[in-house]
DNA sequence: TTAACACCTAGGTGCGACACACAGGTCAAG
DNA sequence: CTTGACCTGTGTGTCGCACCTAGGTGTTAA
């Protein structure tokens, strides 16, 4: 039986994201009856390096919860792995090509800005940067 | 003055924007004392638009506030505008980078399983998918 | 006058994945 | 028995809203 740090130390992980898992119902560890502290089974190191493994394929703990309830339950959790990926490869275009925008956005910003001297406060305009800037 | 509803749609963002913003102290309507609804005035339109339009070029809602604090101090917020702003380019840039890799496991990911078939759980592995996959 | 109804309000909570803070417990060395 | 390093569980903060709840407002219709 291993405590939080013990856990974390074998699985590589910090011990407050052991206490994380532990919250949202991802690990169940027994309890120290003398003093409370969390005791996890050794196989409980191999769940959590699955959790990271799947953390680095995008996965969200709210996902690798199904995941490991649908393998916990004898049945194959493949398929919805295949439908969350796909969905992920999807979301995660959109936000590239959101954040790919921003970055131009910025960058074109920075530019203008490098030929416009700071302004100082007329009661007009907030900063004359930002407001100099085209909206979209 | 003007209601929530009413400067949210002169602005045209949310209501819940709007009370959002008063939340955390970017706008301080006054109170309609009869009921405590919040009163504001027309020039917070302008500062609304403000926020959206400095959010749309990265900026944070703290930074804003930060912005708008200065220049009402009757600072030049300038000079901290484009240390922010040079910030979240390069943060960006890491962010960037970072999906991606992610894009690129995932890809690789889904590729190499259309080659695998789905399994049952066998006690051994959560899920073979996710497992067989290359750490990083 | 009152009832119905659409629309509005303030403020509480939830999201995601932890990091950090806090007050206190544990344990080996001296 | 004390010091000190290290550990513990739990509460809170992060970010920008969206959603929820319980109730208020205001216009129209009967």
């Amino acid at each position: 039986m291993l405590t939080v740090s013990e856990i974390s130390k074998s699985a590589n992980v910090t011990a407050d994201s052991v206490r994380h898992y532990v919250r949202i119902g991802l690990l169940k560890p027994e309890r120290n009856p003398d003093n409370g502290y969390k005791l996890f089974k050794t196989d409980d190191v191999k769940k959590v390096r699955f959790i990271r493994q799947a953390k680095g394929l995008g996965f969200k703990l709210n996902d690798i919860k199904k995941i490991i309830n649908h393998s916990h339950k004898g049945e194959s959790p493949c398929p919805i792995v295949r439908k969350i990926i796909e969905q992920h490869i999807e979301e995660n275009k959109t936000k590239l090509a959101e954040l790919n925008a921003l970055q131009k956005r910025m960058e074109n910003a920075l530019k203008k800005w490098q030929s416009m001297p700071d302004g100082e406060p007329d009661g007009h305009a907030i900063c004359h940067l930002i407001e100099s800037v085209n909206n979209y």
